[in-house]
DNA sequence: ACACTAAGTCTACATCTGTAACTTATGTGA
DNA sequence: TCACATAAGTTACAGATGTAGACTTAGTGT
C-alpha cells in the first residue's frame, strides 16, 4: 500500500479523489460524468487528471479489456491527516491551537466525532506543557499577542 | 484591513510571512537575513516573494526614506484559519472529524490551548447531528467505511 | 470484415511557483 | 560631490498545475 505520505495530491486532483473514495471503484465514464457534475469539467480535464492520479500512484487501473476500472491505492483518512499535517507543518507551532479550534467551530461534527475529540484532548491534557514555543524564527520563543 | 481570505499565500510565500509576522514589523534585510538562516534563500529569492506578498496586499511597506520597513496587512490567526478552511472545504465533511482528531492528536497544545478546545466542543456536543453527511457526490450520503 | 463509437493516450498551453541573476537607484562616507 | 555599498526593482526560467483539444485504439453491432 503506497504510502499517502509521499504522494502530493494538488487540488484539482483532491477532486477526482473525493469522487474516487466516494465511488469506490469507478470506470472513467463514471467518473467523468461525475466531474462534469461536480465542476462543469470537459473530458479531457477528467482523463489528464486520472492519469496523474495513476502516475503518482494514487490511483489504480484494474482489469484486462477496455472499459477499465480504477480504484483508489491511497486511502482518504490518510491523504486528508498527510495533507492536514502539511499544512500545520507550515504553521507557527504556537497558533496551532487556536487554529483547530477555529476548524472545530465551524465544521460540522457528529456526536461520536465530538466524543472522539474529547476522548483525544482529555487524555492529552494529562502531560500537556504550560506553553507552547513559537518555531518560527531561531532564538525566537514567542510571537507578539495577535490583534 | 484586508480580509486574508482573499489572498492566497503560497508555501514559500507562507514562510515569508510567518518570519514577517514573528517579527511583527522589519527590514528586507532582516527578512533576508533571516529567511537565508532558515531556509538558506538567497537575497533575491526573498525579495521576489516579498514582493509578491506586497503585490498581493498580504504585506505593506512603509516609511519613505530608504531602508523601508515592511508589516503584515493579513493577520496571522486569520490567514491560517483561511487556509485551514480551504483545506476542509475540499475534503470529505464526514471525515473532517477524524483529520481534526489526527491533527489533535500529532500537534503540541498548550494547557489553556486543551481548554479551549474543550469549552467549544462541550458546547458543541449540545446540537451535535448524529452524523454528518458526505457532500462528495450528488446524491450520495455516505462514503464507504474507511480502510 | 468493417465502420463506428467509446475509452484511452498525447500534446498543448497559459498561469502559477520556486528560485535566483542582473540592473538600477540612492543614502553616505571620503 | 563622487564613488561605493546597499536596497529596491526587473527579468528569467524550469517545473507544476489547471484545463482541454487532438489523435489512437479497441470492443461491437451489422
Amino acid at each position: 500500500m503506497i504510502d499517502a505520505k509521499n504522494v502530493t495530491i494538488t487540488d484539482s486532483e483532491w477532486e477526482v479523489m473525493r469522487a474516487i473514495w466516494t465511488m469506490g471503484q469507478t470506470t472513467s465514464r463514471e467518473l467523468i460524468n461525475a466531474m462534469d457534475e461536480l465542476q462543469g469539467w470537459s473530458d479531457s480535464t477528467t482523463k489528464t487528471l486520472l492519469h496523474r492520479l495513476i502516475k503518482k500512484g494514487a490511483v489504480e487501473q484494474i482489469g484486462e479489456s477496455r472499459p477499465f476500472t480504477f480504484k483508489p491505492v491511497v486511502g482518504e483518512k490518510e491523504s486528508m491527516s498527510a495533507a492536514a499535517d502539511d499544512l500545520f507543518d507550515h504553521m507557527c507551532a504556537m497558533r496551532a491551537g487556536s487554529t483547530i479550534a477555529q476548524v472545530i467551530k465551524t465544521r460540522e461534527l457528529s456526536k461520536s466525532d465530538i466524543e472522539e475529540l474529547q476522548q483525544i484532548l482529555a487524555e492529552k491534557a494529562k502531560d500537556a506543557p504550560e506553553m507552547v514555543d513559537c518555531n518560527c524564527l531561531p532564538g525566537k520563543m514567542t510571537c507578539e499577542e495577535d490583534s
